[in-house]
RNA sequence: GCGCGCGUAGCUCAGUUGGUUAGAGCGCCACCCUGAUAAGGUGGAGGUCCCUGGUUCGAGUCCAGGCGCGCGCACCA
């Protein structure tokens, strides 16, 4: 006896159900258990924050994640999951600081950085239990007790590992770079961040005049045009940038004729026409040509101080260190006047101009001027607006170049512009800040040559996104000035200023003359609940100093900076384990991932990070050894791909209104929700089958819905089925076999009334061959990591079983016999469960890794309830199926496609003749098409079949198709294409023409055809490079399809008009039944009540019919007493029918 | 602005090296079944495959250029 299952399934209750079972009975622990010592499948778990709430896009994510390493396990590898957090950053900091309601750095050192982090550590674990509900509500299988998380000491330790390897090598320094900088705030924003803030702006566009200077070192008439946005970066100006293939003008403005300006040729006019006046062209330049002139700054702020030095060129010659006209590739024509206002400070080109320019030097190398301090003020180099906020100097100043005679033109432009997301009022400044960084461009061919060996899916990340970003790499920029991160584990000499790198804390300790530790002691002692891990964080570990190896008497004191949180998670490979302080056997067991899955976003963070420290640390060309920190520690092959061989790429999930999901515009249901309704499977099962993972995907709530009753319902309606008639026969597998294995084929061969398939009914070999074929496809897919394609396969098995197994063996449920061997025993009875049996709990497993509770649900009532501990304790214990290819029959499924289409051809011909099934037919033909021509046979000897799903009397494969069809005769494009080429639309028709009929002849009986082209040539075809295309003829009830031509013969008799008025009746009978409520056992008496002779003659002959279908002991053809009566028209014709349940006699 | 992706039925989406009649689900309309039954099934209508050009015997598919949307990078002197 199996559990009685309802009919409409609450898919959260049993997932409530099955989740508790799990956890009592371990099942995820028995199912590593199970596979220790199997090939290891290696999958990685990008950390997400827990100091956010979990959102739908989390949970694709973690579905996907279940899904391989669920699958890989049955398939008998052994899949560890480490879980992981991701713990640092400014996020972290900006909700502390939300939380105390400050956030400018100043407010932070204020309320104590101790504090602070105090709070940080607490914050990262705000939404923890969220994120672990979560995680088990979707079914994601990963051991969270385990998890790796970023701000833990052994963490933290084997990230200064990765530091000092790359510091050792020279990897690791510092330099200059031009940041995105909040001036308020005092910090630089990370271009996340930036992009968040930007707002369309009208900010003033000048046009400056930059005067050229001649030999002497004299102002000259002439003057070279700058343009500018950013009228405040004009005194720190440094140089001018041209394009030397560029033509240059020299011009007069008429309303301005002392003066001549330069500027790029193709921008005169237009110049010229804002400014409303003409001009007079009176020289042209080459760009190369203008190089190397001196010009006199707009403000004199830095020139009158040093006004054009000269310093020594490598090469031996002098130049000026600045306010001289270069030579850059970035200058363009778009806007502007060709000539490019250069000011290193206050932007990442101007900078790199600057770089380059000091390569050209010596040894008195060109300053970078910068009036601006970090606070976004002016300073006193630049006396005239000293303390005043440069963005709202720019009025000023322009006003001022302007009553210098150096304002060419001034107009509004409009452009977007960043500001703080956090201060929206805040415009954000380029601005130089020292900065730690890695040496990654140096590796780009490496992790190029890395990433041309990973499977990326989609395919087009690889060249693509990820690729192009590859190809771009610069050097990674890793320290943050900020409080609640990893600290950078570099100490400096207060002396000499000459650095090393720590590798661990015990490292640090064991430095002469180490001291400080004693500073977060007695915090300990102060406050016991504090992490041990703080250890190792800001404030506390900046008060450990050690005696300097580089001066006597000096020491050594760490850099204040924190690093880029995405470093950690990069480091996640090797730093889980806390590698290579210890955690060697485990490294060594689990890298690289076999798999790793996140979504898009993360090609610059996760994917990237990991990619680049792997590279550098473990890559062909590394001298990385870890030998020295731990003697026995390994290093791992170096071969590519690593950190990670295969990596589904996801989509952005979106909105409802297919927007970003956006908590404020409320375009989004919580997951909470969507679990509560629907359940984790349904959800899952949207995200596997609904579309290519990689796709954005659009979640909404009615996709949702709607994609339930597809594959969870139905699935779940032939299991309710076999679980009603399996009950009510007493089919029970377990009295039927021993040892039941894991109920594949081999196992339930062995079974009692099993009998061998061949012996079985032609549905169920085709039931089978179909599971098995599905079984390939779905071990194929999935092995080559495509979910969507197996899902769409388990989905036609259903269907398949749902609408035509289980439909056609209806009759053999419902036949007298019992379901076993026993002397009563019906076989076909007992072949019908056999086969539904198998397929379903094979159905189940394949089934399991995308829908782990439903199928669960299945396992326990088909296998763990009957045979108890003979069977695995859980499906996700069970080996994944494999197919039988014995059972697969290509061509009983084509035979089977075939007789469906014949039977919806035929419904299609009847409902276009108004013909419903009720009404019985004499007659049904069938017009193969010549692909199926050799399946005609085995139609015919299923003529019952199509009998009786169409309700007709008589079927053949019709003798004289002319009469019902036309043959056309087509050339096979795709044949013919590479053949013939340009003939091919000639071809095309004299085929068209030709006679049909005569071409299939010469083809019987030459083998091929000749047709005569409009050109006058002649061209052979054979049969095979044809397509017969069969159309039916007007005035038929017929329907055409791909596999042929069903006619029906529409013609009424009255004895089949009789027939379907019976079939009417008995129809009213059975719906009147349902009305008043009857049990479909109970029995009923009838009376029938009709003033037509015509339809009273057709009931009283097949009154037995409509007894044995109605369950009627007796039919009068009067008013039956006490009765539910209802008159209702059949044909025309009043009939009023009195039904009334009759009473069993007592039994004794 | 540059790069990547996307644009197919009212909606959500498939469409496998270019090939003859472009599919599914939902919704809609009509119908069937009434022993899975507050279920289930069938049929139908519905398409300028974003636009324009090109390559090709042949383009939803390949190429170029637009337009629109999403994402990433950069923001431009």
């Amino acid at each position: 006896m199996f559990q009685p299952v309802r009919g409409r399934p609450d898919l959260p209750a049993t997932e409530a159900e099955i989740a508790a079972l799990w956890k009592s009975a371990g099942i995820y622990q028995k199912s590593l258990d199970n596979r220790r010592g199997a090939k290891r499948f290696v999958f990685f778990e990008g950390p997400p924050t827990a100091n956010g709430m979990p959102h739908p896009g989390h949970c694709l994510t973690r579905a996907i994640k279940d899904l391989y390493p669920r699958y890989r396990t049955m398939r008998g590898e052994f899949c560890e999951r480490k879980a992981g957090w991701d713990t640092h950053g400014l996020p972290v900091e900006v909700e502390v600081c939300k939380s105390l309601g400050i956030h400018s750095k100043a407010e932070i050192e204020e309320y104590g950085i101790e504090p602070f982090i105090h709070r940080c550590q607490e914050s990262v674990w705000r939404y923890m239990k969220e994120w672990e509900t979560l995680t088990e509500r979707i079914g994601f299988w990963i051991d969270l007790s385990q998890a790796y998380v970023t701000y833990h000491q052994s963490y933290v330790e084997s990230v200064w590992w990765a530091l000092s390897e790359l510091f050792n090598r020279g990897l690791l320094y510092q330099g200059h770079k031009i940041v995105w900088w909040w001036p308020q705030g005092g910090t630089a924003l990370s271009s996340g961040e930036v992009g968040q803030g930007y707002r369309q702006v009208a900010d003033p566009s000048v046009y400056v005049a930059f005067p050229l200077l001649d030999a002497n070192g004299a102002v000259t008439k002439r003057s070279l045009i700058a343009w500018t946005t950013t009228p405040w970066t004009l005194p720190s100006n440094q140089f001018a940038a041209v394009k030397s293939e560029l033509t240059y003008v020299v011009v007069r403005f008429q309303d301005d004729p002392e003066h001549e300006y330069i500027l790029a040729e193709p921008l005169a006019a237009s110049l010229a026409e804002k400014k409303k006046t003409k001009i007079e062209i009176l020289e042209s330049y080459r760009g190369s040509d203008l190089v190397g002139m001196s010009y006199e700054p707009p403000f004199d702020c830095f020139y009158s101080n040093s006004g054009p030095r000269d310093a020594t060129l490598k090469n031996g010659t002098n130049e000026p260190v600045a306010w001289r006209v270069i030579e850059a590739d970035f200058v363009t024509t778009d806007s502007g006047t060709g000539i490019v206002h250069i000011a290193p400070a206050f932007g990442e080109v101007d900078y790199s101009v600057l770089m380059a320019e000091r390569e050209r030097f010596e040894n008195e190398l060109p300053p970078l001027i910068n009036c601006v301090a970090p606070d976004g003020t002016f300073t006193d180099e630049f006396p005239s607006m000293t303390g005043r906020f440069v963005k709202e100097c720019d009025r000023d100043l322009t006003r001022d170049i302007r009553s210098r005679g150096l304002l060419v033109h001034q107009e509004q432009y409009l452009h977007d512009y960043p500001f703080c997301w956090r201060a929206d009022n805040d415009p954000l400044i380029q601005y130089p800040r020292a900065s730690w960084f890695i040496r990654t461009s140096n590796f780009r061919d490496e992790m190029l040559a890395n990433n041309s060996q990973i499977n990326w899916m989609p395919e087009h990340i690889k060249e693509g996104r990820f690729g192009n970003f590859l190809e771009n790499n610069v050097d990674w920029a890793l320290s943050r000035e900020r409080y609640w991160g990893t600290p950078l584990p570099i100490w400096v000499c207060e002396d000499t200023g000459k650095a090393e790198a720590i590798s661990s804390y015990d490292a640090l300790l064991a430095k002469p003359g180490a001291t400080g530790t004693e500073v977060f002691d007695q915090a300990k002692v102060d406050n016991p609940d504090l992490s041990e891990d703080l250890r190792v964080h800001k404030p506390y570990i900046d008060a450990v100093t050690y005696d300097s190896p580089f001066s006597a008497h000096a020491r050594m004191r760490r850099v204040p900076e924190v690093i880029d949180c995405w470093f950690d998670s990069g480091a996640m490979p090797f730093a889980q384990w806390g590698w290579p302080h210890e955690g060697g056997k485990d490294f060594q067991s689990q890298w690289p991932a076999d798999f790793i899955s996140e979504a898009i976003d993360q090609t610059r963070g996760w994917f990237y990070s990991q990619l680049a420290i792997s590279t550098l640390l473990f890559g062909p060309e590394s001298t990385s050894d870890a030998a020295t920190t731990n003697a026995a520690a390994e290093m791992p092959p170096k071969d590519y791909p690593h950190p990670f061989r295969n990596c589904i790429v996801l989509g952005h999930m979106l909105g409802e209104d297919g927007g970003k999901m956006s908590k404020s515009k409320r375009n989004y249901k919580e997951p909470s929700e969507i679990l509560d309704r629907y359940g984790a499977d349904a959800l899952r099962w949207y995200f596997f089958a609904g579309q290519p993972p990689w796709n954005s995907i659009r979640y909404s709530e009615q996709s949702i819905r709607e994609s339930v009753p597809e594959f969870l319902l139905r699935l779940w309606n032939v299991y309710s089925f076999f679980i009603i008639y399996a009950n009510i026969d007493g089919f029970n597998p377990a009295a039927a076999m021993n040892d039941p294995g894991q109920l594949d084929h081999a196992s339930l061969t062995a079974g009692n009334g099993f009998r061998p398939v061949h012996e079985r009914s032609e549905l169920d070999r085709w039931m089978l061959a179909e599971l098995h074929a599905t079984t390939q496809k779905m071990v194929d897919s999935l092995d080559s990591y495509d979910h969507y394609v197996a899902a769409g396969a388990l989905s036609d098995l259903v269907d398949a079983v749902s609408n035509w197994f289980v439909r056609r063996s209806r009759d053999r449920f419902w036949a007298t016999g019992k379901a076993d061997i026993s002397a009563d025993g019906n076989p076909e009875k007992c072949d019908a469960y056999w086969t539904l049996y198998e397929v379903l709990t094979t159905t189940a497993r394949l089934a399991a890794p995308f829908v782990p509770f439903v199928s669960e649900a299945f396992w326990q009532n088909l296998a763990v309830g009957p045979f108890g501990n003979g069977v695995p304790e859980s499906i996700h214990l069970t080996d994944y199926p494999t197919a039988n290819t014995d059972l697969i029959d290509p061509d009983l499924a084509r035979q089977m496609a075939l007789i469906r289409e014949v039977a919806s051809l035929g419904r299609a011909a009847r409902a276009q003749e108004k013909l419903k099934v009720r009404q019985p037919l004499s007659k049904v033909e069938v017009i193969l098409a010549d692909s199926h021509k050799n399946d005609a046979d085995w139609l015919t000897s299923h003529a019952d079949l199509v009998c009786d799903e169409l309700n007709v009397k008589s079927f053949e494969i019709c003798a004289e198709p002319d009469r019902y069809i036309t043959r056309t005769i087509l050339p096979d494009l795709k044949k013919l294409g590479p053949r013939l080429g340009k003939k091919l639309p000639l071809v095309r028709n004299a085929l068209q023409q030709a006679d049909a009929a005569a071409l299939i002849n010469s083809f019987h009986e030459d083998g091929l055809a000749t047709v005569t082209l409009q050109d006058g040539t002649d061209v052979s075809i054979t049969e095979e490079e044809c397509l017969i295309r069969t159309t039916a003829r007007e005035g038929w009830a017929a329907a055409e399809g791909t596999r042929g031509v069903v006619v029906i013969s529409s013609e009424l008799t009255p004895e089949l008009i009789a027939e379907g008025r019976v079939r009417e009746v008995i129809h009213a009978v059975q719906s009147q039944r349902k009305t008043v409520d009857l049990d479909f056992t109970d029995r009923i008496s009838l009376g029938f009540v009709t003033e037509s002779e015509e339809l009273r003659e057709a009931l009283q002959k097949h009154v037995k019919t409509i007894a044995s279908e109605t369950l009627a002991v007796s039919i009068s053809f009067e008013h039956v007493e006490d009765a539910e009566e209802e008159t209702l028209d059949i044909d025309g014709h009043a009939l009023t029918i009195t039904l009334n349940r009759v009473v069993p006699p007592e039994t004794s």
